[in-house]
DNA sequence: GGAAACAGGACGCCAAAAGTCCTATTTGAG
DNA sequence: CTCAAATAGGACTTTTGGCGTCCTGTTTCC
């Protein structure tokens, strides 16, 4: 339904919690974010393991353990994090350089025409910041283009 | 996935089906069409009906009949299309009015902020037409922003 | 009156998402 | 040195929604 799947839309929400946490210097592990974030602790840590693997957080292991950011939030834009949860921003499965995946691809009239339109949904999702989602209050700017809010 | 549906993804190249053969006066039908774009009958039906109940098209009943394009493809926006098959463009679920679905809606840190990056992703599909996903000549351009193609 | 074609809905299958759980590994504290 | 806390990684089950198909009714031309 051109939506998120639920686990982009919580590491959002995670994200958001880890920025105002680890803003005071704080490690913060899976209980704590779970319980801020209303959600189950199972799918926090998934959502964390994700974002750790994307190299958007940093994972501390051991007792006294937790996870931080990797980048301050403002740093983070939002098309990292859906990539990370969905893979490459596009509308359809023939992208670019994917050939083969589409048994009509001889004859099909829009072919190679879709470009255009994904560079433009990336390129609205990258202007925008995960601290603008957040309520994040305004910090240090990063470099990023910024979208219109 | 981010991803359009395959119905969606069908509607455009039909719909573009639909350009080549209308442009020439002609009413074309499901048979027709299904083998011009090489998907099954049932397929295209579903699809054309969904177009038609959005507008997009026009069914003619009765034998002779078929289908026409409402507007020229031009006249087309990807938006439209997407929002007949998907419902409204929202990268999440709780977009501006919509209270009550979200449990933890009231200590959300994002709650409320979604909706610029739904309109920039709104924009961006209003600024494309059919015509320009098709490989259609260029006939008589609508009044329509477009997208840096 | 009959055939061709759309209109509208209902049904079953399947793949992907979502949530949960288990085990291994790491690390700090006592 | 041992134990507990915490992440890493994967496997598994359940559920949801997309997808394709089919059936029945209605309309219209010949």
């Amino acid at each position: 339904m051109l939506r998120l799947s639920k686990l982009t839309d919580y590491a959002i929400v995670v994200l958001a919690r880890l920025g105002q946490a680890n803003a005071a210097g704080r490690v913060t592990a899976v209980p704590e974010l779970a319980l801020a974030s209303g959600l189950a602790e199972p799918t926090v840590a998934k959502v964390l393991k994700i974002l750790a693997q994307a190299g958007l957080v940093e994972g501390l292991r051991g007792a006294r353990g937790g996870y931080r950011l990797s980048r301050t939030l403002e740093c983070i834009p939002l098309s990292d994090v859906i990539t990370a949860f969905e893979g490459p921003i596009a509308l359809t499965a023939c992208v670019d350089g994917a050939a083969g995946g589409c048994e009509s691809e001889g004859c099909c009239p829009v072919r190679g025409r879709w470009d255009p339109v994904n560079r433009a949904i990336r390129d609205a999702l990258a202007g925008v910041t995960v601290a603008q989602l957040a309520n994040t209050p305004p910090a240090r700017q990063c470099a990023a283009a910024v979208l219109n809010f």
